[in-house]
DNA sequence: TCGAAGATTGTCT
DNA sequence: GACAATCTTCGAG
């Protein structure tokens, strides 16, 4: 694989482009001796201080510091107890808007993973959820504020992926601005595990 | 296959 | 003190 990290103008524009461009993109986390990859099928967008179900709506805090950091800069939160999700950071520095990853489809280093997430067999339960495939790739708050243009966790540029492949629906797991067309998915994606 | 409910803790009101 | 960008288990159909 020649793939390339992808360079950190790619996340420095409008944060719809990034969550769509991103569909197709590979994953990709060096730990210890393994490499594990993933390719990006489902996203969500999150649009700053002024979108309701993005945590930067509450302000800046320590929390939410790294969403007003540089495009490309890796937002890892904890949730719900027990949970983490990661994000990329999107815009220009100051616009606190991400793209949540919310499902890869495993490529590489599916043993590591299975090791992980203790599932039995199939590739589906492995990585189809935002806190999945965190623990899949051995993401966690270690990796908050990572620069994902390069560094152990990277995204990778990868096969595009047509319009009729995507659908575009309501973002899910939210109370507020529920309605928002903010998620994107690749149709069928993990069907053919 | 689906829906309900529990797990568990950081963060903000 | 309430709640959260979720997952898993468990019971019913």
């Amino acid at each position: 694989l020649t793939a390339r990290a992808l360079p950190r103008a790619f996340y420095d524009r409008d944060t719809e482009i990034v969550a769509r461009e991103l569909l197709g993109a590979v994953l990709e986390h060096r730990v210890g001796r393994s490499v594990v990859r993933g390719r990006i099928v489902e996203t969500e967008a999150y649009l700053g201080e002024h979108d309701p179900a993005c945590h930067a709506a509450a302000g800046r805090t320590p929390r939410t510091e790294p969403l007003y950091g540089r495009p490309g800069t890796a937002y890892v939160y904890f949730v719900y107890g027990m949970h983490w999700c990661v994000n990329v950071v999107t815009r220009a520095e100051g616009l606190p808007s991400a793209v949540l990853i919310r499902a890869v489809e495993p490529l590489d280093g599916i043993a590591f993973m299975r090791r992980r997430r203790q599932v039995a067999r199939g590739l589906r339960g492995l990585c189809d959820g935002p806190a999945k495939l965190c623990e899949a790739f051995a993401i966690d708050g270690q990796e908050n504020g990572a620069d994902l243009s390069r560094g152990p966790l990277r995204i990778l540029s990868g096969e595009s992926v047509p319009n009729r492949l995507v659908q575009r629906t309501a973002r899910i797991g939210i109370s507020r601005a529920r309605n928002w067309p903010l998620r994107w998915i690749v149709a069928r994606a993990w069907t053919r595990a």
